[in-house]
Order: structure tokens, then sequence, then C-alpha cells
DNA sequence: CTGAAAGCGCTAACAT
DNA sequence: ATGTTAGCGCTTTCAG
């Protein structure tokens, strides 16, 4: 900056002025014009650090997750993340502990050392997490997941609304005997899809029947042989609903296999919205999409206002789940 | 520092020795102790723009994205830059610019003005391209592309030995009719891929039919349509190599439209390993891998060594893509 | 074995 | 309209 200075033949700080754009000293239109001119004839750049160490900012967010950055299932959370950071002319710091703990501590120090101004807590799926206790230094958001007793901020997908959001697709289409092949593992996806189920039907007027609602492990290959056996239920259903889109390709293959027509014979529904399966597949598969992008940015969105000093409860914040209509159902 | 060093009764200077573990001054291990002491009750942390200013290292390393880290599709590279990077405790800096020009240099911009020690640039498919001329301001290697003059280091995949080993596979258990459903775009992936299937057939005696080379819409649903023709050959092929997952998805279901079983009446090996796809269809997809996480991994291994001072010619680093055994083939 | 002091590159009062 | 000056929190010679 000095050689800027020099070179410009002014002061280093009328060098910071104008790079600054500090409106407090107005500086000559013909001033600014030297000093650009010397800045780039030395291709000077200022130093973040030295900047940082000064003005106490770091312009840096952290994100800490299990797998999200890493994995195909998430990775658009990371995209509505950076999005809003760098709108924020923040960067975004990156670390994937594959869910280990040990890794986990180290990132966060790590991320504290670079005084992050605030942090992200991001897990694949939905579920409860107990964060490292330090993670409370900074203003600090969950991102997909939330700890027992509500005591940080949390963005997560409305569960419950995408169940009933699905089944409702189905019932408009005309649909009265919907299956719903639900997931095994305890978790906030099973509860909520299940319940907006239930809700779905009650609210117009369809009895829930609990033989057309089955659980199994979410790949393809188990929901194959679950939804051949319902296939083979004296009254069938004319309508799947999958727990997820992995899922409704057993499912699809089922169908098919019973000679069966995608949606003529039954309809079928996802969750989830992975293009790459639901695209692929024939039908389109029309599914409930996880709204991870828009959670991504809501998440930096409220770290941004409570690391700009803004007091707030810790608000859980449900994001709906909307509807991808292809052609499945 | 200071607090730390009041606290423990030593100077500053001390407290810096003894967190930093410098060798040349022996420290009595009371004072140590001392020290620790204080900064676990202060819970002083290093200020990492502070140390990097001084030290002139910023222990980061920046990582210019197309779609790469936000799409699922070659995400892993991000996993294995990533978990190097970490080794070699520095940190990456991710950046997602959607393709956009603007969005590139903006990003460049922040990366250089924070010191990164070294930049990766990495694009969502093995293609050609022409990164901004900054990027050579710093040690810089590109990722799974390459400039036309091969004046950066790159690290991509090896195509031709990945449509070999494809090819190979199928001709190991018996196949001498083999198909192949090529991509329709112009790129390095269409072109090396087709050379080892060639390759493969001509080491093994066996003619090359071009009746049996198709090309088409990298979809399912196109090459639905493409094996339908295939299978409807007088003289039928009894395998097909698909060039990516996503067509093999369309395959499957031409096959099984026919009345046909995979493997025993065609074999389908696909490219790509997309766990997504490959594992969930029945039967699972037996395919070649794109080397992602390696890719990562030897990109700021690479980046590592250069940024260390070494001097090296622009390497064109290939990377085998491995078999993946499933049950198509 | 430990401390004093200089300085990394910048910002922002405070002067002029 | 522009310059002087004092740090930001650390590392690292050089002394003792």
């Amino acid at each position: 900056m000095y050689d800027v200075a020099r070179l410009a033949g002014v002061s280093q700080t009328t060098v910071s002025f104008v790079v600054n754009n500090v409106a407090s000293a107005a500086i000559s239109q013909e001033t600014r014009d030297r000093v650009w001119a010397a800045i780039h004839a030395l291709g000077w750049r200022p130093n973040a650090m030295a900047r940082g160490l000064r003005t106490r900012h770091s312009q840096t967010l952290g994100l800490i997750s299990d797998e999200v950055a890493t994995s195909p299932y998430a990775v658009r959370m990371i995209l509505g993340a950076q999005e809003k950071a760098w709108a924020g002319s923040q960067m975004l710091l990156v670390v994937n502990t594959s869910g280990q703990r040990d890794i986990e501590q180290t990132a966060l120090q790590f991320m504290l050392e670079r005084r992050v101004e605030g942090l992200l807590y991001a897990t694949m799926y939905h579920h409860e997490v107990v964060p490292p206790p330090e993670i409370g230094l900074v203003p600090a958001v969950l991102l997909n997941c939330f700890v027992a007793d509500r005591s940080l901020p949390a963005i997560v997908p409305d569960e419950q609304q995408g169940g009933y959001t699905a089944t409702e697709a189905l019932i408009r289409r005309g649909h009265r005997r919907i299956a719903f092949v639900n997931e095994t593992i305890p978790m906030p996806a099973l509860f909520g899809r299940l319940e907006g189920y239930r809700q779905a039907l009650a609210d117009y007027g369809l009895p829930f029947d609990p033989t057309l609602v089955r659980r199994c492990h979410s790949n393809a290959q188990d929901t194959f042989a679950v939804v051949r056996e319902l296939l083979e239920l004296p009254d069938r259903p004319t309508a799947i609903f999958c727990f997820n889109d992995k899922m409704a390709m057993g499912a699809y293959d089922a169908i098919k296999r019973a000679g069966l027509r995608i949606p003529q014979d039954v309809a079928v529904i996802g969750f989830d919205n992975l293009e790459l399966i639901a695209a692929q597949l024939y039908p389109p598969l029309t599914t409930v999409a996880l709204p991870h992008y828009e959670m991504g940015q809501r998440a930096v969105e409220l770290l941004q206002t409570l690391s700009a000093g803004e007091q707030l409860p810790p608000i859980q914040h449900t994001i709906p789940c909307p509807l991808v209509e292809r052609a499945s159902i």
C-alpha cells in the first residue's frame, strides 16, 4: 500500500480512503484516478488478513457438516448458503467431519481461530444433534437438525406438510386407496410424513387403513418386495406414496413387473426430488422436494442478522416442501 | 495473548513459544504448564489473521468450481481435496460460480485477497477450459479439466482406460457382440471411452461393428429408444456398454420391457458409479467409477508440493477409472 | 531459560 | 482535501 501511495504521490492513508470509498473524507476525482492507476500499475491487492486484523471482521462464515458437502444428497444446502454468504460478500469455510467427533472438534477450533463471524452446523438428514458446546462462542444456526431443548435456532424442512402435500396431490387425482411405504429408522421424517398422510386423509374424509401403511428399509430392493405385496392385496391401492425417491425406484420395478402401468393403473409419488433419479425414471417421477437450497439460504440469512448483533430467540424455522410435478400421478 | 502472559506471570513471547512449541528455546515444563493453565482459564485462542499477517502464510487453499461443490455429480472431488488439505492443516475455501464469468472473477479476487496459498480450478465434467489469467498468480492446478496448450498442471480421469476396462470386463464374461451407447456432445469422455472400447475389441481379436455403436443424448429416455433398436437387431448384442449410469437406467427399462433378463440375456455396464442409481437399480449395476475422490486428493497433493516452492513442469495427471462390480454383467 | 522490541499490512481517529 | 499516528494480535530476532 505504501508503494502504491508513493507511486501516486499521496499518503498511504489516502490510498486506503480511495480503496474503501470512505465517505467521511471526500477525495478529488483526480487523486482517485491517480491512486487507481498506481494500484493497477503495481497489481496491488488488499491483504484480507491485515484488514481483518484491524477491523476485527473476518468476513467469513463457517459451515461444519457431517456429510452434506460431500454426498450427493443434500448438497444444494451448500449452494444456498454459499450464495447468501456471497451476497453479503462473505466467504464460506466448509468442513466435512464424516460424523467424527474429533474432526468436528478440530474443525471448530480452526474456524474459531479464523474468527468466523458465525457458524452453521448442518447434517445430511433431518435429525436431533448435540453439537459441541464451543459452538455457542459465536452466532450459530443449525441446518437440517435441532437440539433437544430447542435452545439453538434451527432451519428444518416441514416434514408433516410434505407428507400432507404428497397425499393431497394423490387424493386430488381421485385416489381413495393410497398406500404409504414408510422408512423404518425412527426420525422426524418418518413421523412427520406419516402424520401429514393421516391428516390429509382425515381432511378429505378418507379412512385410514393400517394395512396400506408399510415400513421398510429405504432402498429400492426392499421396497420392491413390499410393493409387490401391496399389489397382491384383494383391494389393492391405486396410488403409492413412497418415503423417498430411491424407494420409488423399487416401486416402479414392482409395478411394471406386475404388468401394470404408471400412472394409469397405479400412481406413484416420491419424496426428496433427487434429480438423478426422479427425472430419469420412466415415467418421470412426481415427488415432493426437500427445500435444501432455500434452507441453506435462510440459515445464512438468519446467521447474518444474528452476527449483526441482533438478539433473537432461538427460532425453529420450518421450510415448506413443495410438490414437483412430473408424470407419475 | 498479553492477558495470558500476565496471568501466567511470563512475557507474551513465552506464551507464543509454548503455544507454537518452538524448539529453539526450551522452556521449563513448569512454565509450560502455567501458560497452558492460563490459556484454558482465559479461553484464549490464537488469532489466525494476526498469525497469518505475521508469518505471511494463510494456511488456506482455494477451490473455484463451476458446479462441483453444489451438484451431486462430482461432489466427491471436494471430499478428496478437503481431506488432503486438512491433513496439511490447511482449510479449503470453496466457491461455486455456476459457470458465470463475473462470479468467477470476483471469487478469484476474494481468494487472492485472502492470500490463498494455492488454487484449484475444478469443473463438473471433464473438458477443456480457459481459466482467468490471474490464476497464475499463485500455484494452481486444474481439476477435471485442462487448458489447450497444457501449460497448467491438470488432474483428469483416464477415459480411455475406463472404456477399455468396461469393454474388457464384458469380453471376459464371454461376450462377443458388445454394443456401445455413446454420448452425443463432443468431449474427452466420448472420444476416450470409444477409443478404449475399440482397443479392447482389437486386443481380444473381436471385430469392430459400427452398427453396434450408437450415440444419443445422455438420459434414460433417449437411451431407452436406442437400446430397443439394438435389441431388435437380427443378430442382437448380448452386452451393452452405456456411456453413463443414467443411460443405463434407460437400458434396463428397454431390456426388461423386451422380456429379457439382466444379465442372463443381456449384460449392462455403466460409467460414473453414481451410487444413487447404480446401487438402487435391479440388478445392481456394474459400472466404471470416475475416481473423483482420488482426483481431489491428488490435486491438493500436487498443489501442496507446488506451493512449497517446488518447480515442476505442468504435469497432466491421468487417474485410472476402476471397475465397480455389482450384478449386471 | 526468558524478555524487549520490531514489524507484518492495514484502518481510522485526529490533525491540518 | 489529505497526512500523521497509533494500534489490531501475533512471530521472531536478538539480548540477557
